[in-house]
RNA sequence: UCGGGGAUCGUCCAAUGGCAGGACUGCGGCCUUUGGAGCCGUCAAUCUUGGUUCGAAUCCAAGUCCCCGAGCCA
């Protein structure tokens, strides 16, 4: 995964700073804690789709584990299945894969363990370090205590060894409704740390488990199951984010109290991008209430929306390697995660003619029934990519954004009189404009310069501008989606987060044009640069008859600045 | 208010007692058959106040601000 960078940095022998989770393990490794052994993992609960701040975790974890030639592991952790779906392992099995995670035979599930975890409970209160506490939710809500106070210790905290036992198996063996009794530890309800106030081991869950069906009435709760699933697969390092400090205190406890293997927890901050969201509540919600087109929205920041969007895994572990890791809060500037996706496709794709926004050129000394097939380069970042053959006639289509007709000082494009380069085709010479009633222009009129074929004057005649176009008879057709950023904001959030999405992020145009190259080998998730317009790649939507485009981003467009100075 | 974390260019990450550096963005230039790419240059930061030290982003003290925590969610 590390091809890139591993070849920049045998060419630049200067090591690269650590940090501080690597300077973390290289001390382990120095003190043999875990016998210089690193076995990483990540551990997505399977109720969402993974978006691009998984992908940090993913590709730090295992990177971490290939760093230090160590293991990687995936492993759901579904403790919950009320909440959780066989569509969600699926998609994040895909995500995961397509990232270039690889966890070869290592895919495991938290409920795989669940007889496991059991058994440790009943070590635990047979310890005397866990009871059966018949409280409801919101008693045990109101004897938790506040921030500032501390809790109340369950009337039910003293109960026999004996009983708890009983309790706990008849629990299990589904004797109680739901809600009725949990098993809890029995730490300290005055701790300042209210994770250590006696939490909540096992619910009663009467309820199929997508893995386990019907076997299990009781589930583990998270902060219980996290700890052991760390443990039982032997994982070094835990990497985990921010919120979860607080709890380490308690998987020590409960790992300490165990006697059983211990991993040392490190945690970093989340990754927050510039003009989205990254919440699974806000993105179910962006789903579920329609505003995108499902989780694979191009517009989405998750791994399958991207995906869709034409990203590729290159870009976002260059991204993910770019942004580094750190412990304090951060919002990454999305304009780091284009230029990762714009410095990957500028050397992979070919590259292709097409018009969005048409204007009809007509080259008026072009004999009208003739037609001629020009070489194009395919890459010129990669001459191996070869050359096609360009169709070119009479009748043309370039963007109308190529021409004004009383254009600005710096404006390098078509214009009356004015004389530009069609690419790999020909100069041409502005001549008339055509307009109808209204005075809008319906069409242009050109000569062309003959000896300049292929786009070279033999007498080195300079030319400001270079246009692409597309010939009007040879013309493809497709639509295509144009994506914007999906919020108005630098950082959307709050209550009303809805209220600043982007009305415009979404931009279909019914009809471009495009050259038949291009259509010939048009299958879904092709990725292609349509020349001084973007990046673009074939949607899945697409079918025999009709093409459909997403743009998976613009080029950096240096007139569009100037343009936009100007009008202010 | 209690506990846990954090504060370095606009943004992200370095510098681990010794010249505050890199990337993105912005700006300027060179080059160009993509106003793309590439190349070069440039603007731009140590939360505050004290202290220790020959020397502090780094160590100490006090303060300020930000984030997380009171689910039978993860």
């Amino acid at each position: 995964m590390h091809s890139e960078s591993d070849a920049a940095t045998e060419n630049h022998p200067e090591k690269q700073p650590l940090n501080f989770i690597h300077q973390i393990i290289e001390e382990d490794n120095r003190t043999g804690k875990f016998g210089s052994r690193v076995h990483t993992r990540f551990p997505p609960e399977p109720n969402g789709y993974l978006h691009i701040g998984h992908a940090k975790a993913i590709l730090l974890n295992y990177g971490t584990a290939v760093k230090y030639n160590g293991k990687f592991n995936l492993r759901f952790d579904d403790t919950n299945p009320i909440k959780e779906e066989e569509e969600y392992v699926q998609s994040i099995i895909e995500d995961v894969k397509w990232l270039g995670a690889d966890y070869e035979d290592r895919l495991f599930y938290g409920s795989d363990y669940f007889e496991q975890m059991y058994e440790y409970a009943v070590q635990l209160t047979r310890k005397g370090k866990a009871y059966v506490c018949d409280l409801s939710a919101e008693e045990i809500k109101a004897t938790r205590g506040t921030l500032t106070e501390p809790g109340q210790e369950s009337p039910y905290r003293k109960r026999s060894i004996a009983e708890n036992l009983d309790l706990l198996e008849r629990m299990k063996a589904g004797e109680f409704p739901d809600g009725s009794r949990t098993l809890r530890a029995k730490i300290d309800m005055a701790s300042p740390n209210l994770n250590m106030r006696d939490p909540v081991m096992y619910r009663i869950l009467h309820a199929p488990h997508h893995r386990t069906g019907n076997k299990w009435c009781i589930y583990p709760m998270y902060d219980w199951a996290h700890g052991l699933e760390d443990s039982i697969e032997r994982i070094t390092h835990s990497l985990c984010t921010l919120e979860f400090e607080d709890h380490r205190p308690l998987y020590d406890w409960f790992l300490i109290e165990l006697d059983a293997y211990r991993p040392q927890q490190i945690e970093f901050a989340r990754l927050n991008l510039t003009y989205t969201v990254m919440s699974k509540r806000r993105l179910l919600e962006l789903v579920k209430k329609r505003y995108v087109n499902g989780w694979d929205d191009p517009r989405m920041p998750t791994i399958s929306g991207m995906r869709r969007r034409g990203y590729t895994p290159e870009a976002i572990q260059n991204f993910a390697e770019r942004i580094g890791v750190a412990k304090r809060d951060s919002t990454v500037d999305v304009a780091l995660l284009e230029f990762s996706v714009r410095e990957h496709l500028n050397k992979i794709a070919p590259r292709f003619m097409g018009v969005l926004n048409p204007l009809k050129i007509v080259i008026d000394n072009y004999p009208e029934d003739r037609e001629e097939l020009l070489e194009a380069i395919n890459n010129p970042e990669d001459l191996s990519a070869g050359t096609r053959q360009v169709p070119f006639s009479r009748e043309l289509y370039i963007e109308a954004d190529d021409f004004m007709e009383d254009p600005p000082k710096n404006f390098f494009r078509l214009a009356p009189g004015r004389e530009v380069r069609l690419r790999y085709a020909y100069f041409i010479t502005c001549t008339n404009v055509i307009k109808d009633s209204d005075g809008n222009i319906t069409e242009v009129h050109c000569s062309y310069d003959p000896a300049t074929s292929g786009g070279d004057s033999p007498n080195g005649r300079k030319v400001k501008g270079t246009l692409h176009w597309v010939s009007a008879r040879h013309a493809r057709t497709a639509e295509v989606r144009l994506y914007d950023r999906l919020f108005n904001v630098e950082n959307p959030g709050g209550e009303h987060f809805l209220e600043q999405l982007n009305p415009t992020s979404l931009t279909i145009v019914d009809k471009c044009y495009l050259e038949p190259a291009l259509a010939e080998q048009a299958v879904p998730g092709f990725r292609f640069q349509f020349e001084r317009l973007g990046y673009f790649c074939i949607d899945p939507d697409t079918t025999p008859t009709k093409l459909v485009l997403n743009r998976t981003v613009t080029l950096r467009d240096t007139w569009a600045k100037i343009a936009q100075k100007q009008q202010k």
